[in-house]
DNA sequence: CTTGACCCTGTGGTAGATACAGGCTGTCAA
DNA sequence: TTGACAGCCTGTATCTACCACAGGGTCAAG
């Protein structure tokens, strides 16, 4: 199949077929007579493979590590837990301080409900008096990163 | 103060302070006669507010638009509410998928226990036969974005 | 007089794509 | 035959929100 085809069988964009080509995740297709890319059902078992790692939030250079662990089946499976593992926690970490940050915004915006004038807006009073440092009526806002 | 003062006070990187400069976030600041930046506690201000918007996680565009918000008092604060919704929505969002994703990693997670050859792994194959289109033992997967 | 901590500008890199520019190929209809 | 249009090619630039240099200037202390 040609890369139209198979960038619409794995739900992604052509350019992303490529992309990956170039990162080195996807195996190289062979080409046709006029250059235009020739990819078999192996290469699309691979860009699912791909796709699926990463809607499961993992980086490329993770997809890149289970790809060659998948190219060495003799080798024990500690590192692919190890791997999991690291991303479970990653997540679990940024649920956490999302939910944190959600309740902040939520506390925020109950301090502005009427249509009223800027000058008399609690959320752009509370954004300022925090950057003035003169504490916060909603909550203890939490520093950037 | 100079640069590194403001920037400590701030708790952020001296870089990052000079690419709020650069992309007209932070007033641009008086110079000493050696070409230093010279910054009032306006400017002190202005960086808090700036990187208090950003833990709150918005983006620079919306930080830009509050800080114009600012400087026009006497218009009305819908804009600014539909800011903070379109924040919060966005946020609710990302928790929500990323919960998903948690609970799909547990998942994924629990089919492999031991410490076995990856052959067995069934981790690998999980994800391999989601890929196949054979359908996974653990849940359904969602596509990628 | 040298060391070391600051500061300057400018450029390039990160992740994971996305979006062209500019050009070739292939197929269909008028 | 000609023209339109979809699809493909390479290569480069763009996006976010910075971070990290390189290569150089400034300044106070020892």
């Amino acid at each position: 199949m040609r890369i139209g085809e198979i960038a619409k069988r794995s739900d992604c964009d052509v350019e992303t077929v490529r992309f990956y080509e170039r990162e080195g995740l996807l195996d190289v297709p062979a080409r046709e007579a006029n250059g235009y890319r020739r990819y078999s059902e192996m290469h699309l078992v691979q860009l699912n493979f791909i796709r699926h790692c990463r809607s499961l939030g993992m980086g490329l250079a993770d997809v890149r590590t289970l790809r060659s662990f998948q190219a060495n089946p003799e080798l024990a499976c500690d590192e692919i837990n190890q791997l999991i593992d690291g991303q479970i926690a990653r997540i679990h970490q940024q649920v956490e301080s999302l939910r944190l940050l959600e309740r902040q915004l939520h506390m925020l915006r109950d301090t502005c409900h009427a249509n009223q004038k800027i000058s008399e807006c609690g959320i752009i009073r509370n954004l300022t008096q925090a950057a003035e440092g003169e504490g916060c009526s909603c909550h203890p806002f939490g520093k950037p990163n």
